[in-house]
DNA sequence: CCGGTTTGCTTTACCGTTAAAGTAACTTGA
DNA sequence: TCAAGTTACTTTAACGGTAAAGCAAACCGG
């Protein structure tokens, strides 16, 4: 194994001090031109490379940052976390990637990982922040700054958050089928998180300015699973009059949906409408192309990295309130809502 | 700011040395069973966490693995970090996550990053080690294990590999089709790289088997994206007598020759059937179903990390000869090849 | 030509941890 | 009863780097 080229290497090859090099390599103005230039010469020779872990020891910053996600399996927060590596990785920081597989105590321990490793920030797209906002408040007593991905709750940890509209997400789907002429507007909402209550409430309030009657039965009780919009739509299918469309609270469970209407002899759109919501991928490519509600996910990482970033690097200006930064979403019109080609 | 628990703060609180409560911390024999219990009693007191920076610099481990993977929009290469992100964080073990955009000086950059970040490991998906493989030899000098995905040549680094047998995938593919009794089977190939050439060796070999001739220009220059597919089935579909069938390199490839066929006015798989190789996620929810050959992206990404680990924890028993690790493609029947419901 | 400043370097200390060597006090065994 | 362990610690040095203080020699103005 090759031996390690050091800054005391160096130092010794040439005769000068350890802190003659570390000043010539951080380009303090004290060294005279002639050492400069032998010491960088020497530095180029050796092939010399600083190590990382020293250096972070001493200065007390590691210039690395933890994300954690729910589930690498899951599109939407992979894009995120390309969104975030990209902009984290070209200011010169390194990302330590952990899954917390929807788990609260697998999450605990990751963060608890990522503060040993003392790494400057932690990027948290919880899916269950619950449990540990009081271990997120350790974090962010000990300095370690942290951005949250679409969470606006546990408003005790103090931290920016990066975040989508979720109501105007309802929204915009809703209006957009009471625009394709829809009168008998469903909802297969999501699981019990704010997420999915603004959706519903974006939902309640588009049929409102449509000058629709929220009839009861056309809210039913969905989840963020494919299996839940199957099921959600099994009971929609069963209200009387029928239902023209409906708007499911993510992609997946609009997925399952047009399943159910499918099986039911149905037509999507022609007898029902369907929307969803994420945009997730490949959505364009299903046998009936899906009309859903979408928002950028590398944005939201880019954002997420710029808010970290700025606190870390940037100057004492930066150091200001902690900011709720919103995503807005767009809706895709394809063909499941019958409004497109 | 809360002032960070360090073992000389718990040293200092309990009038022992520092010594002694890194001894208790690891175990040591030669402490006394009261000072044990106090130190502990501390340790928990002021919830203390070892600072793994400090513990590297000296122990010369950071029990920290790079990933460096071309492409994070990739469901491929996310599958494969997936695998590894389980199997690593389970043994306590950190991952870096690099990409390299495609990109061999990106590539280069996030390699250095690593090596100055000290990794123990570096598992390389690499897109174009091409130019790399010095930097790689070195990195190997310096006492870093490298894990190659999906890669075969640079056979001058050494390190273990965990690669699918693309030979087998182009025979999966081609004998499934012959076995549903076409005979004019097409097939376009990838880029110039040993995946894509080895899926053409398959292809030809089954056609052996099969006892078909193989005719000229049923083979076309193609390449791995949806575009490169495209391009390829319309010069395949100038060929007569016309193929009753293709076999792309990958699924993207296999989606654009679709594309191309529906708009000749084709039917798949009543005209053409078609084959691609993969396995990419979504591919059941296409329009018409993929048939493909795939692998285990997780079971590669696992497989990867068993061999790391083994190689960094495991006893003198594990620094044996470097292996090839191979992960069997399976093949995967939907309506696409006209041989399933 | 002498006190003070500037220039260009070195010395010392420290970051938080572990390993190796050192050292008292307390057993042993013959 | 005393040399030779054994037990339970402490001291010292090191990992590779940075920061602060120190210090000679050259330079400068009056």
């Amino acid at each position: 194994m090759a031996p390690t080229t050091t800054m005391k290497r160096i130092a010794g090859e040439l005769g000068v001090s350890i802190t003659t090099v570390s000043k010539v390599l951080n380009n303090r103005e004290d060294i005279g031109h002639a050492t400069r230039a032998r010491v960088l010469a020497k530095v180029a020779e050796l092939g010399y490379q600083p190590n990382a872990v020293a250096r972070s020891l001493t200065l007390r910053r590691t210039h690395t940052l933890g994300i954690v996600i729910p589930d690498l399996m899951h599109s939407f927060f992979v894009e995120i976390v390309a969104g975030l590596e990209a902009a984290v990785s070209a200011r010169g920081y390194g990302l330590l990637l952990c899954s917390s597989n929807e788990n609260a105590k697998k999450e605990r321990a990751e963060l608890d990982m990522l503060r040993q490793r003392q790494v400057d920030g932690i990027v948290l797209a919880s899916a269950n922040a619950s449990g540990n906002s009081d271990l997120l408040r350790d974090l962010t007593g000990l300095g370690i700054e942290i951005v949250m991905i679409d969470r606006d709750d546990h408003t005790d940890v103090r931290c920016d958050r990066v975040l989508t509209d979720d109501e105007m997400v309802g929204r915009l789907a809703t209006a957009h089928l009471a625009a394709q002429g829809r009168r008998a507007i469903a909802h297969i909402t999501g699981p019990s998180i704010v997420h999915a209550k603004r959706r519903a409430d974006g939902y309640r309030a588009a049929l409102k300015d449509a000058g629709i009657a929220l009839r009861p039965h056309w809210m039913v009780k969905g989840g963020f699973m494919e299996s839940d919009g199957y099921r959600g739509m099994k009971k929609l299918l069963a209200v009387t009059p029928r239902v023209d469309a409906v708007f499911a609270s993510n992609d997946p469970a609009a997925i399952g949906a047009m399943k159910a209407i499918w099986e039911a002899g149905l037509r999507v759109p022609e007898n029902i409408a369907v929307v969803g919501a994420g945009d997730i991928a490949l959505g364009d490519l299903l046998r009936v192309p899906l009309t859903t509600v979408g928002w950028s996910r590398e944005d939201q990482g880019r954002r997420a990295a710029e808010l970290m970033l700025e606190r870390l690097d940037g100057g004492a200006a930066a150091k200001g309130r902690f900011q709720r930064v919103v995503i807005p979403p767009y809706l895709v019109v394809r063909r499941s809502s019958g409004g497109a080609a």
